[in-house]
DNA sequence: CTGATGACCATAT
DNA sequence: CATATGGCCATCA
C-alpha cells in the first residue's frame, strides 16, 4: 500500500492523470510533455513519478477495500486512477523509447501499445510520432477552458 | 538536515 | 547512434 502524498503532491498527481487521460488510443507522447501542459515544466520527472504511483497502487481496491479503513477519501483516489483507467503506456520518453525499465514492465507498456497499433521497438529504426494535444484540440478541456473576453 | 535516487530532458562528444 | 554530463525537483533513507 503506498504511502498517501501531501496534499500538494497529490494535486500534481490528478493534473498528470487527467492529462494523460486525454492522450487517445494509439496516440502517444512525452513525460516533458503532460508536464509543460500542466504548467510544471521542470518537473517531467515527477511525471514519471505520478504514473510509477498507478503501479503500486492496490489493485483489488475497486473489490475488497478492506484495508483501507478510515480513509474512504483514499479509497476513491485509487478508484478513479489505476492502472487501466490512466493509460500510462501512452507516456514515453522524449527520444521515442520506453522509459519504464522495471522488470517486465517494458514488455507490458509495448504489448499494450502494439494492441493500439503503436509501433515502439525501443530503437531509431521505427519512431513513435509524438503528438501535441493542445495542437489537437485535446487539451485543455473545453469544460475547464476560462472565458474572460 | 544531508545525501542518494528516479518511468526525464537537452546538450555535448 | 550511444554514452556521458549537468540540471531539475519531489521523495526517501
Amino acid at each position: 500500500m503506498p504511502k498517501r502524498p501531501s496534499a500538494e503532491a497529490e494535486a500534481f498527481y490528478i493534473a498528470v492523470y487527467e492529462t494523460v487521460q486525454r492522450i487517445p488510443p494509439g496516440k502517444v507522447t512525452t513525460y516533458g510533455h503532460i508536464a509543460r501542459l500542466i504548467d510544471a515544466p521542470q518537473n517531467s520527472r515527477q511525471v514519471g513519478s505520478a504514473l510509477k504511483y498507478l503501479h503500486d497502487a492496490p489493485q483489488a481496491v475497486n473489490g475488497n477495500a478492506a484495508d483501507l479503513n478510515d480513509e474512504s477519501d483514499w479509497q476513491d483516489f485509487f478508484h478513479l486512477f489505476n492502472n487501466e483507467t490512466v493509460p500510462w503506456w501512452r507516456v514515453i520518453s522524449a527520444d521515442g523509447k520506453i522509459a519504464f525499465r522495471a522488470r517486465g514492465a517494458m514488455d507490458e507498456q509495448g504489448h499494450r501499445l502494439q494492441a493500439e497499433g503503436v509501433d515502439v521497438r525501443n530503437d531509431a529504426h521505427s519512431r513513435p510520432r509524438i503528438i501535441d494535444l493542445r495542437e489537437h484540440g485535446w487539451f485543455p478541456r473545453p469544460e475547464d477552458e476560462e472565458s474572460d473576453g
